[in-house]
DNA sequence: GCGCCACTATCAGGATCCTGATAGCGTCGG
DNA sequence: CCGACGCTATCAGGATCCTGATAGTGGCGC
């Protein structure tokens, strides 16, 4: 049971995979999202914010995984290219309502085409079918771990 | 077609679930690993010098997804706890073969114990032959995206 | 033999995200 | 009324990995 190692003892975890493969992955979303002068985060705080928008600094970091120490630079950028509005005073300790701009939803949309070709079963390897599979299975990884929502 | 946005269109998106699943699983990992003073990265390059003893710094670099600059830190901590050893004379642009100690391969078999039970089925929420399918699914994703091994 | 070249390691600086600590706001119980 | 508490934003410092540039090694053709 615990013989020579070998490289095929991690192959068959499916976790152990998953991070190598969205590794890969990572570095593609991150030239397609280059183009647009986006980093993979900052399309997610957009997408988030055109489902919901008037989300607050920290609830967007919690959608998006990242500390809220996190999101202050990154949305300072987003509005400094009018991108998105912080809407009120805000201040210290006072929650900053975010919101989107048109210039904001368009590049969403710009973004978004990318990121719909980039994932065609065709750039996937993977059959129509094969990709709708892969995608429940992860869905159903990403409930298991989050049970909340 | 381009009508009000809702946060579904991204969900269908196999490549983005990946992402966003590995970035859970991911934060998972990384405090898996910290129970043995080890980063995910660490750990590959534990795994591959026990796959492959003797590659050399760059080499290793390639086959764990990071750039030859970011080893050098990387491995001065396993070398310094006597995990690996750096094989031959060193410096500045000679290769230097890699090997790993009994410590380093104790740790190794330590780590991937936990490695395996985190990726039991019953964690994952998904039946044994479902995670054999994603698993399978994910190879062929990794084999797409890398021509080349 | 000698310069060119592919490769390796390393230095310097930057981007991103993290943990820990600090400060302002608003509510709710006493 | 007011102090405790929970929440928000922010400051400070650190970890990790990146790009770009520098320097040493060994092989190859001329």
């Amino acid at each position: 049971m615990t013989g020579e190692w070998s490289e095929q003892r991690l192959d068959g975890l499916p976790l152990w995979t998953l991070v190598r493969a969205s590794h890969l992955v990572g570095q593609d979303f991150g030239q397609l999202f280059a183009r647009h002068r986006l980093s993979p985060v900052q399309f997610g705080v957009l997408a988030q914010l055109a489902a919901a928008p008037g989300l607050t600094q920290t609830e967007l970091a919690r959608r998006v995984l990242v500390r809220p120490q996190s999101m202050a630079e990154l949305i300072g950028g987003l509005v400094e290219r009018g991108l998105l509005v912080r809407e009120g005073p805000g201040g210290r300790g006072r929650p900053v309502p975010l919101g989107l701009t048109d210039d904001g939803l368009a590049l969403l949309r710009a973004a978004e085409r990318d990121v719909v070709e980039f994932n065609s079963p065709g750039a996937l390897g993977l059959t129509a079918a094969e990709a709708g599979q892969l995608n429940a299975l992860l869905h159903r990884v990403i409930a298991t771990r989050r049970p909340g929502a």
